[in-house]
DNA sequence: ATGTTC
């Protein structure tokens, strides 16, 4: 066996210091797959599935981010990284990481992110193509008008404070129960739509505020509404069953929980900075800011969370509804769902853990679960496929349907999307918006912005090659690729 | 990501 399979010498990354001086040392274990040896107040060791070409630049901070989140109380198994990590708030987006909840494991706001439960969500028409060529202005124009996005503004559904209450309790099955989707939408829902332990006394009047008029809306920064065709299918059998065909017409969602979900997160993070020590906790980086998960403050911020979390399911049900009614106002045909999926969100699961079978909280901030065929939480008409996993490309590339796979390490984790190589700010400087809306036309995508400092940040030049992301995830074992779609028009937010 | 610095 050659040293890149068996181990072999460590992979220095030339310039990624952690405490001023030490380099991060890195095993490739496989051309997929690179270690971090367990040393200093690392639990366990550090896991990065990547090829060498996707590691995080010098001076990223993203791998001193997978050795300071090796060092939460009740961590388990490894601190995970996916192939699209970057640096992040506390945790690599990216990341992963379980924690023993009998053992004392913590929760992290910094290991779910701001975006509570930004997620994805996809669904297909029975049209194609050249259906979309067609009346392609129409269709878009459309879509602009019925999809809220910006900084602020409104929603495509008006709540009171009752309305909002049943939306952090119900999430999407409240949507659907007031008229705005079918029953058939719940079960292609991750957890059919909501999340059951939400708890929405712990969610603050501040943030109800913040998140009472934005229900259907995107909000900003990476978040769209495209137009795809399927490009490529890679398994037939399992693309039949997610309802997928060659050239078929798809309306991809990706959006979160909005000005609610940022607000609980800092809420907590706040709450949490200030009770850590009360519970004999410390941690490398105060953005880990924790308390057990059996705590008063775990609980509240995993009742938070779930609220958020239902929250970003309702927005994104209702976002596609109200799609759903302009495709077939243009082309006399609707939307279906494939599946709504989040990439931030932490969940009580149980695994086996060097054969004990432990309860854990998962953080998986920028990290998608993937269930395998014949997962048990599988609704039956997805058991035998596996659990859809969607993977939103940058502006102008290609998407993603993936599924689990059994072999699926992580805690049947993998990737989320591209992943930022450039920050917002540098994107702004270096790119032009008005020649990148050129460049997006001119390959035949038709353009819905907001702004132009939007559309110059999300530039797909600051981002990794989703391609690649997804292959090096293949790859190292953590999903299987289902179809891959195109971008015919985006809405901007 | 975010009423982009309560």
């Amino acid at each position: 066996m050659d040293d890149a399979v068996s181990g072999g010498p460590p992979v220095g990354i030339a310039g990624v210091k952690v405490r001023g001086e030490v380099r991060v040392e890195l095993v490739e274990e496989t051309p997929y797959r690179f270690r971090i040896d367990q040393h200093g107040s690392m639990r366990v060791p550090g896991v990065v599935f990547a090829s060498r070409r996707l590691l995080p630049p010098k001076g990223d901070g993203a791998l001193e981010q997978v050795i300071n989140v090796a060092a939460l109380p009740g961590i388990v198994g490894a601190s995970y990284a996916m192939p699209d990590m970057h640096w992040g708030y506390g945790f690599p987006i990216g990341g992963v990481a379980a924690t023993d909840i009998r053992g004392g494991g913590v929760v992290s706001p910094g290991g779910v992110g701001f975006d509570i439960s930004c997620g994805v969500r996809l669904l297909a028409a029975e049209l194609d193509r050249s259906d979309f060529r067609r009346a392609a202005e129409q269709i878009m124009d459309g879509l602009s008008r019925a999809t809220p996005r910006g900084a602020g503004r409104g929603g495509v559904w008006e709540l009171h404070r009752e309305g909002l209450d049943r939306v952090l309790e119900e999430g999407s099955r409240y949507a659907v129960a007031r008229g705005r989707g079918t029953p058939r939408d719940l079960e292609r829902c991750e957890d059919g739509g909501a999340l059951a332990d939400a708890e929405p006394g712990q969610v603050s009047a501040r943030a109800r505020d913040r998140g009472l008029g934005q229900v259907g809306s995107l909000g900003s920064g990476n978040h769209f509404l495209e137009v795809q065709a399927v490009a490529e299918i890679y398994d037939q059998a399992v693309a039949k069953v997610f309802g997928l065909s060659f050239d078929q017409l798809c309306v991809m969602i990706h959006c979160g929980s909005r000005g609610l979900g940022h607000q609980i997160c800092t809420d907590h993070v706040r709450a949490m900075d200030e009770s850590m020590a009360d519970h004999g906790l410390t941690v490398p980086d105060r953005q880990l800011a924790c308390t057990p998960v059996d705590s008063p403050e775990g609980r509240a911020y995993l009742g938070a969370m779930a609220a958020a979390a239902n929250y970003a399911r309702a927005n994104r049900q209702v976002l596609g509804v109200a799609a759903g009614e302009v495709l077939r106002k243009v082309t006399g045909r609707g939307l279906d769902l494939v599946y709504d999926i989040s990439h931030n969100l932490a969940k009580i699961e149980t695994h086996d853990v060097a054969g004990r079978r432990l309860s854990l909280c998962v953080h998986r901030k920028g990290a998608t679960r993937a269930l395998p065929p014949g997962h048990p939480e599988l609704p039956p008409g997805l058991r035998e496929a596996g659990q859809p996993v969607l993977i939103p490309g940058s502006m102008g590339t290609a998407s993603y349907v993936l599924t689990g796979v059994p072999s699926g390490d992580a805690f049947f984790s993998t990737c989320h999307g591209a992943g930022r190589t450039q920050s917002r700010h540098q994107a702004v400087r270096t790119i032009d918006a008005r020649r990148l809306r050129r460049d997006l036309e001119h390959d035949g995508i038709v353009v819905r912005g907001s702004s132009a400092r939007g559309l110059a940040e999300e530039a797909p030049t600051a981002y990794k090659d989703v391609d690649a992301v997804v292959a090096v995830a293949e790859g190292a074992g953590l999903c299987r690729r289902i179809a891959r779609l195109v971008p015919l028009g985006v809405v901007k937010g």
